[in-house]
DNA sequence: AATTAAACGATATAATATAACATAACTAAT
DNA sequence: ATTAGTTATGTTATATTATATCGTTTAATT
């Protein structure tokens, strides 16, 4: 899986990268042994083929160009798979999805989203998610999923210097 | 403003909590030169009487005890308002709405939400907020709203040791 | 082939949120 | 006090996001 690392190289090579994630998700299922059907396979593609997250209902209206009768149980569940098999995150503060770019290790989902253009950066840093469960520790409080999503401008979309 | 400061003492004197943060954020209000109505302040004052995050449609219930004629953008008015003046947070991971309890200081809310009964705690962690800024000033990302959201179980929902 | 479980189709509806425009209440200046 | 301007609220309609339910199809297992 092709690790996408910063706002500056997010184009590059983006056909390869939605290919990889299609083949490690056909991986990952025969490993888990769930099925990845042509809905579900399509589901993933259409959400790794986005640079932005993507909103279930436009999914649907994509779906649809195959498959002209698909109704939103359809893709609500085919994402409700793929997130059980770490192979999407959902961005809470955007009622979106996005391709996990680490489905092979269980981690928390950590975001930059950019409030301008929409482009996102997955992290998986330890210092933040050892902070989290620092403080939590500290209350008493077992940790089961962390959503920390950070919205801003990306280096393309902040004022340039003139 | 009162500090609760974490899951154990959460009942301890929530009345006197409630009146603090309306007259904490009356005063808000005046310093801001922003009008501090009775329907806001009737939907402060009932998000502040929950031990839980509360949805938006709750509050409409709620709401209609006193203005049965009430529609939901009454009830999202005062939500957006109490948000851009810092007296509320929303919940991204869960539609919902807190107190907040830092009113006074720009802040991040980060929180550790129960899934089990509900009940939550605001943090203000500044080696949460400084891991976050780092990782975001290496990625060449502007910060403008941070969302952690922690979910998992309290001390009291957690499986005894018997 | 028959049985079973999983996935999908299809319809309906729940839950969350906003657009648009009319009216009312408040504020500030005359 | 009156008026004009602004802010807040009332009201209706509708958009957006998500799930419940039940019947049918598909795939895997026997």
């Amino acid at each position: 899986m092709q690790k996408i690392s910063s706002f500056y190289n997010k184009d590059h090579d983006h056909n390869s990268c939605v290919s990889v994630a299609l083949s490690t998700a056909n991986k990952i299922c025969s490993e888990h042994d769930v099925r990845f059907t042509p809905i579900r396979k399509k589901i993933l593609e259409l959400i790794w083929s986005s640079h932005e997250p993507v909103l279930a209902y436009d999914l649907l209206k994509a779906l649809r160009a195959d498959k002209s009768n698909a109704e939103p149980p359809t893709v609500y569940r085919a994402i409700d798979f793929l997130m059980q098999q770490n192979l999407i995150h959902r961005i809470e503060s955007l009622n979106a999805y996005v391709g996990c770019h680490y489905p092979e290790r269980a981690h928390i989902g950590q975001f930059l989203i950019c409030s301008d253009c929409n482009q996102f950066v997955e992290l998986t840093n330890s210092s933040i998610k050892q902070a989290i469960s620092r403080e939590a520790r500290k209350n008493g409080f077992k940790v089961d999923r962390q959503t920390v999503e950070i919205s801003g401008l990306c280096p393309q979309c902040q004022p340039g210097p003139g």
